[in-house]
DNA sequence: GAGTAAATACGAAGTTTTTAGTTTTTCAAA
DNA sequence: TTTGAAAAACTAAAAACTTCGTATTTACTC
Protein backbone atom coordinates (compact mmCIF):
# COMPACT_ATOMS: atom_id res chain seq x y z
CA UNK A 1 0.00 0.00 0.00
CA UNK A 2 1.32 3.21 -0.80
CA UNK A 3 -0.12 5.79 1.13
CA UNK A 4 -3.42 6.32 3.37
CA UNK A 5 -5.64 8.01 1.33
CA UNK A 6 -7.93 10.97 1.72
CA UNK A 7 -11.11 9.16 3.64
CA UNK A 8 -11.81 12.53 5.13
CA UNK A 9 -13.35 14.36 1.58
CA UNK A 10 -15.75 13.57 -0.27
CA UNK A 11 -15.64 12.65 -4.22
CA UNK A 12 -17.80 15.06 -6.10
CA UNK A 13 -20.49 12.61 -6.72
CA UNK A 14 -20.29 11.19 -3.06
CA UNK A 15 -20.87 15.43 -2.05
CA UNK A 16 -23.95 15.74 -4.98
CA UNK A 17 -25.58 12.76 -2.44
CA UNK A 18 -24.22 13.93 0.92
CA UNK A 19 -26.53 17.04 0.07
CA UNK A 20 -29.18 15.38 -0.25
CA UNK A 21 -29.33 13.06 2.44
CA UNK A 22 -28.54 16.58 4.31
CA UNK A 23 -31.76 17.92 3.32
CA UNK A 24 -34.01 15.02 3.43
CA UNK A 25 -32.62 14.25 6.90
CA UNK A 26 -32.15 10.58 6.10
CA UNK A 27 -33.66 8.60 2.88
CA UNK A 28 -33.62 5.27 1.37
CA UNK A 29 -32.23 4.77 -2.10
CA UNK A 30 -34.71 5.90 -3.92
CA UNK A 31 -35.46 8.97 -2.04
CA UNK A 32 -32.15 10.35 -2.88
CA UNK A 33 -32.05 8.95 -6.73
CA UNK A 34 -35.93 10.97 -6.57
CA UNK A 35 -34.15 14.28 -5.66
CA UNK A 36 -31.54 14.72 -8.37
CA UNK A 37 -32.24 16.80 -11.30
CA UNK A 38 -34.18 15.39 -13.95
CA UNK A 39 -31.38 15.39 -16.64
CA UNK A 40 -29.53 13.57 -14.32
CA UNK A 41 -29.50 9.55 -15.53
CA UNK A 42 -28.14 7.31 -13.43
CA UNK A 43 -29.15 3.58 -12.76
CA UNK A 44 -30.72 2.46 -9.77
CA UNK A 45 -27.76 0.48 -9.05
CA UNK A 46 -25.72 2.97 -9.52
CA UNK A 47 -26.98 5.73 -6.73
CA UNK A 48 -27.29 2.25 -4.20
CA UNK A 49 -22.75 1.32 -4.46
CA UNK A 50 -22.47 4.91 -3.56
CA UNK A 51 -24.50 5.04 -1.17
CA UNK A 52 -22.41 1.69 0.37
CA UNK A 53 -19.13 3.21 -0.53
CA UNK A 54 -20.29 6.21 1.73
CA UNK A 55 -21.09 3.49 4.25
CA UNK A 56 -18.26 2.12 4.26
CA UNK A 57 -16.42 5.48 4.60
CA UNK A 58 -18.44 6.10 7.48
CA UNK A 59 -20.00 9.06 6.11
CA UNK A 60 -23.79 7.45 6.64
CA UNK A 61 -24.84 4.70 8.78
CA UNK A 62 -27.90 2.35 7.25
CA UNK A 63 -30.73 0.52 8.98
CA UNK A 64 -32.90 -1.61 7.75
CA UNK A 65 -36.50 -0.63 7.08
CA UNK A 66 -38.94 -3.14 5.84
CA UNK A 67 -37.38 -4.39 2.38
CA UNK A 68 -35.15 -1.51 2.07
CA UNK A 69 -32.17 0.57 3.70
CA UNK A 70 -32.78 3.78 5.07
CA UNK A 71 -29.13 6.17 5.16
CA UNK A 72 -28.63 8.70 7.67
CA UNK A 73 -25.54 11.02 7.62
CA UNK A 74 -22.92 10.36 10.31
CA UNK A 75 -21.98 14.00 10.03
CA UNK A 76 -23.36 17.18 9.87
CA UNK A 77 -23.50 19.58 6.90
CA UNK A 78 -21.89 22.09 9.03
CA UNK A 79 -19.16 19.91 10.48
CA UNK A 80 -18.43 19.11 6.68
CA UNK A 81 -18.28 22.42 5.45
CA UNK A 82 -15.98 22.98 8.43
CA UNK A 83 -13.56 20.54 7.23
CA UNK A 84 -13.83 21.66 3.82
CA UNK A 85 -12.87 24.73 4.19
CA UNK A 86 -10.05 24.06 6.30
CA UNK A 87 -8.82 21.59 3.38
CA UNK A 88 -8.97 24.74 1.23
CA UNK A 89 -7.26 27.34 3.11
CA UNK A 90 -4.60 24.62 3.65
CA UNK A 91 -3.79 23.49 0.04
CA UNK A 92 -5.05 27.41 -1.70
CA UNK A 93 -4.64 29.87 1.03
CA UNK A 94 -1.69 29.01 2.57
CA UNK A 95 -3.26 27.95 5.58
CA UNK A 96 -4.26 31.32 6.29
CA UNK A 97 -8.27 31.51 6.22
CA UNK A 98 -7.98 35.53 6.20
CA UNK A 99 -6.58 35.40 2.83
CA UNK A 100 -9.38 32.81 1.86
CA UNK A 101 -12.21 35.46 3.08
CA UNK A 102 -9.80 38.67 1.66
CA UNK A 103 -10.57 36.53 -1.29
CA UNK A 104 -14.12 36.84 -1.27
CA UNK A 105 -14.45 39.95 -0.28
CA UNK A 106 -12.44 40.87 -3.39
CA UNK A 107 -14.69 39.65 -5.52
CA UNK A 108 -16.78 41.99 -7.74
CA UNK A 109 -19.67 39.93 -8.13
CA UNK A 110 -20.27 40.12 -4.30
CA UNK A 111 -23.14 42.46 -3.58
CA UNK A 112 -23.28 45.96 -1.10
CA UNK A 113 -25.99 43.59 1.00
CA UNK A 114 -24.13 40.25 1.07
CA UNK A 115 -20.77 42.44 2.47
CA UNK A 116 -23.12 43.87 5.22
CA UNK A 117 -24.43 40.90 5.94
CA UNK A 118 -20.28 39.55 6.58
CA UNK A 119 -19.73 42.51 8.63
CA UNK A 120 -22.86 42.36 10.96
CA UNK A 121 -21.26 38.23 11.38
CA UNK A 122 -18.13 39.32 12.30
CA UNK A 123 -19.27 41.91 14.46
CA UNK A 124 -21.44 39.58 16.21
CA UNK A 125 -18.85 37.07 17.01
CA UNK A 126 -16.31 40.08 18.06
CA UNK A 127 -18.68 41.71 20.77
CA UNK A 128 -19.72 38.39 22.07
CA UNK A 129 -16.01 37.09 22.45
CA UNK A 130 -14.98 40.01 24.48
CA UNK A 131 -18.72 41.26 25.81
CA UNK B 1 -18.44 10.28 -24.37
CA UNK B 2 -20.31 10.04 -21.06
CA UNK B 3 -20.19 13.77 -20.72
CA UNK B 4 -17.21 16.81 -20.61
CA UNK B 5 -15.38 16.83 -17.51
CA UNK B 6 -14.36 19.31 -15.09
CA UNK B 7 -11.38 20.73 -16.69
CA UNK B 8 -11.73 24.38 -15.08
CA UNK B 9 -10.13 22.51 -11.36
CA UNK B 10 -6.97 21.24 -10.87
CA UNK B 11 -6.64 17.76 -8.74
CA UNK B 12 -4.66 17.14 -5.96
CA UNK B 13 -1.33 16.71 -7.29
CA UNK B 14 -1.57 19.43 -10.11
CA UNK B 15 -2.59 21.83 -7.30
CA UNK B 16 0.47 20.68 -5.44
CA UNK B 17 2.68 21.58 -8.57
CA UNK B 18 0.97 24.69 -9.42
CA UNK B 19 1.64 26.46 -5.90
CA UNK B 20 5.35 25.62 -6.75
CA UNK B 21 4.81 27.47 -9.77
CA UNK B 22 3.12 30.40 -8.66
CA UNK B 23 5.76 30.77 -5.81
CA UNK B 24 8.32 30.57 -8.58
CA UNK B 25 7.22 32.19 -11.20
CA UNK B 26 8.33 29.71 -13.47
CA UNK B 27 10.08 26.97 -13.54
CA UNK B 28 11.70 24.46 -14.81
CA UNK B 29 10.71 20.18 -13.75
CA UNK B 30 13.76 19.74 -11.62
CA UNK B 31 13.14 23.36 -10.12
CA UNK B 32 9.55 22.17 -9.20
CA UNK B 33 10.59 18.95 -8.14
CA UNK B 34 13.11 20.62 -5.57
CA UNK B 35 10.91 22.72 -4.08
CA UNK B 36 8.38 19.48 -2.89
CA UNK B 37 9.38 17.95 0.51
CA UNK B 38 11.94 15.55 1.45
CA UNK B 39 9.63 12.99 1.92
CA UNK B 40 7.79 13.66 -1.62
CA UNK B 41 9.18 10.67 -3.33
CA UNK B 42 8.26 10.91 -6.52
CA UNK B 43 10.24 10.41 -9.87
CA UNK B 44 11.40 12.86 -12.18
CA UNK B 45 9.56 11.01 -15.02
CA UNK B 46 6.48 11.59 -12.80
CA UNK B 47 6.39 15.38 -12.23
CA UNK B 48 6.95 15.85 -15.74
CA UNK B 49 4.19 13.70 -16.82
CA UNK B 50 1.93 15.97 -14.29
CA UNK B 51 3.59 19.59 -16.05
CA UNK B 52 2.66 17.88 -19.34
CA UNK B 53 -0.75 17.26 -18.38
CA UNK B 54 -1.23 20.98 -16.68
CA UNK B 55 0.02 22.41 -20.20
CA UNK B 56 -2.73 20.18 -21.98
CA UNK B 57 -5.43 21.73 -19.47
CA UNK B 58 -3.94 24.68 -20.17
CA UNK B 59 -2.57 26.13 -16.89
CA UNK B 60 0.86 26.68 -17.92
CA UNK B 61 2.61 27.23 -20.63
CA UNK B 62 6.38 26.40 -21.58
CA UNK B 63 9.05 27.44 -23.53
CA UNK B 64 12.47 25.91 -24.40
CA UNK B 65 15.37 27.51 -22.79
CA UNK B 66 18.41 25.78 -23.19
CA UNK B 67 17.79 22.24 -22.70
CA UNK B 68 14.78 21.88 -20.65
CA UNK B 69 11.11 23.43 -20.60
CA UNK B 70 10.52 26.63 -18.42
CA UNK B 71 7.06 26.29 -17.23
CA UNK B 72 4.86 29.46 -16.38
CA UNK B 73 1.33 29.51 -15.15
CA UNK B 74 -1.11 31.28 -17.03
CA UNK B 75 -3.61 31.70 -14.29
CA UNK B 76 -2.47 33.76 -11.40
CA UNK B 77 -3.04 32.01 -8.16
CA UNK B 78 -5.48 34.70 -7.04
CA UNK B 79 -7.90 33.91 -10.29
CA UNK B 80 -7.91 30.46 -9.50
CA UNK B 81 -8.65 30.89 -5.63
CA UNK B 82 -11.78 33.01 -6.86
CA UNK B 83 -12.53 30.22 -9.18
CA UNK B 84 -12.26 27.31 -6.32
CA UNK B 85 -14.21 29.70 -3.79
CA UNK B 86 -16.92 29.59 -6.91
CA UNK B 87 -17.05 26.01 -6.69
CA UNK B 88 -16.95 25.40 -3.20
CA UNK B 89 -19.60 28.19 -2.64
CA UNK B 90 -22.13 26.08 -5.06
CA UNK B 91 -21.47 22.58 -4.42
CA UNK B 92 -21.50 22.90 -0.29
CA UNK B 93 -23.20 26.35 0.43
CA UNK B 94 -26.17 26.59 -1.95
CA UNK B 95 -24.57 29.11 -3.93
CA UNK B 96 -24.49 31.13 -0.74
CA UNK B 97 -20.75 32.67 -0.71
CA UNK B 98 -22.32 34.41 2.53
CA UNK B 99 -22.70 31.33 4.69
CA UNK B 100 -19.56 30.06 3.62
CA UNK B 101 -18.04 32.96 5.21
CA UNK B 102 -20.37 32.49 8.09
CA UNK B 103 -19.13 29.33 8.53
CA UNK B 104 -15.70 30.72 8.30
CA UNK B 105 -16.45 33.25 11.43
CA UNK B 106 -18.04 30.44 13.80
CA UNK B 107 -15.72 28.33 13.58
CA UNK B 108 -13.84 28.68 17.19
CA UNK B 109 -10.10 28.82 15.83
CA UNK B 110 -10.29 31.70 14.41
CA UNK B 111 -8.52 34.38 16.68
CA UNK B 112 -10.05 37.80 17.42
CA UNK B 113 -7.40 39.51 15.86
CA UNK B 114 -8.30 37.48 11.87
CA UNK B 115 -11.86 38.35 13.19
CA UNK B 116 -10.44 42.06 13.17
CA UNK B 117 -8.27 41.97 10.42
CA UNK B 118 -11.76 40.50 8.64
CA UNK B 119 -14.10 43.77 9.36
CA UNK B 120 -11.38 46.34 7.90
CA UNK B 121 -11.35 44.62 4.80
CA UNK B 122 -15.08 44.37 4.28
CA UNK B 123 -15.54 48.35 5.55
CA UNK B 124 -12.98 49.29 3.08
CA UNK B 125 -14.34 47.02 0.18
CA UNK B 126 -17.76 48.93 0.99
CA UNK B 127 -16.25 52.32 1.70
CA UNK B 128 -14.52 51.68 -2.03
CA UNK B 129 -18.17 51.04 -3.23
CA UNK B 130 -20.47 54.19 -1.56
CA UNK B 131 -17.48 56.64 -1.54
C1' DG C 1 31.35 13.28 -35.34
C1' DA C 2 31.16 10.06 -30.98
C1' DG C 3 30.25 9.95 -26.26
C1' DT C 4 27.47 11.22 -22.50
C1' DA C 5 24.55 13.30 -19.20
C1' DA C 6 20.24 15.47 -18.73
C1' DA C 7 15.65 16.26 -20.41
C1' DT C 8 11.61 14.96 -22.97
C1' DA C 9 7.99 12.04 -25.20
C1' DC C 10 5.26 8.25 -24.99
C1' DG C 11 2.72 5.18 -23.00
C1' DA C 12 1.45 1.71 -19.72
C1' DA C 13 0.57 -0.11 -14.91
C1' DG C 14 -1.86 0.40 -10.64
C1' DT C 15 -5.62 2.80 -8.10
C1' DT C 16 -9.66 5.19 -7.33
C1' DT C 17 -14.00 6.88 -8.96
C1' DT C 18 -18.11 6.46 -11.51
C1' DT C 19 -21.42 3.82 -13.66
C1' DA C 20 -24.34 -0.08 -14.39
C1' DG C 21 -25.58 -5.14 -15.35
C1' DT C 22 -26.75 -9.73 -13.16
C1' DT C 23 -28.04 -12.51 -9.42
C1' DT C 24 -30.02 -13.08 -5.01
C1' DT C 25 -33.02 -11.80 -1.31
C1' DT C 26 -37.13 -9.94 0.68
C1' DC C 27 -41.87 -9.10 1.33
C1' DA C 28 -46.45 -9.07 0.31
C1' DA C 29 -50.29 -10.26 -2.59
C1' DA C 30 -52.78 -13.74 -5.11
C1' DT D 1 -47.42 -21.39 -1.02
C1' DT D 2 -46.16 -19.78 -5.13
C1' DT D 3 -45.03 -15.74 -7.56
C1' DG D 4 -43.77 -11.15 -8.83
C1' DA D 5 -41.91 -6.67 -7.98
C1' DA D 6 -38.61 -3.97 -5.57
C1' DA D 7 -34.36 -3.75 -3.22
C1' DA D 8 -29.86 -5.39 -2.03
C1' DA D 9 -25.60 -7.77 -2.99
C1' DC D 10 -22.32 -8.88 -6.04
C1' DT D 11 -19.58 -8.14 -10.01
C1' DA D 12 -17.42 -5.65 -13.37
C1' DA D 13 -16.08 -2.32 -16.70
C1' DA D 14 -15.18 2.48 -18.27
C1' DA D 15 -13.01 6.78 -17.03
C1' DA D 16 -9.84 9.55 -14.49
C1' DC D 17 -5.73 10.10 -11.66
C1' DT D 18 -1.19 9.04 -10.18
C1' DT D 19 2.97 7.13 -10.91
C1' DC D 20 6.99 5.72 -13.39
C1' DG D 21 9.86 3.00 -16.98
C1' DT D 22 11.80 2.93 -21.63
C1' DA D 23 13.19 4.95 -25.62
C1' DT D 24 14.44 9.06 -27.83
C1' DT D 25 16.14 13.65 -28.26
C1' DT D 26 19.02 17.46 -27.04
C1' DA D 27 23.07 20.09 -26.00
C1' DC D 28 27.63 20.02 -24.54
C1' DT D 29 32.52 18.17 -24.57
C1' DC D 30 36.45 15.98 -26.48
Amino acid sequence: MRKKKNNELLTEVELEFMNELWALGEGTVRDVLDRLPEDRDLAYTSAATILRILEQKEFVTSRKDGKSHVFKPTLGKDAYQTRSLKDLSMKLFDDAPVSLVARLVNDDELTDEALGTIRALVDRRLKNDTG
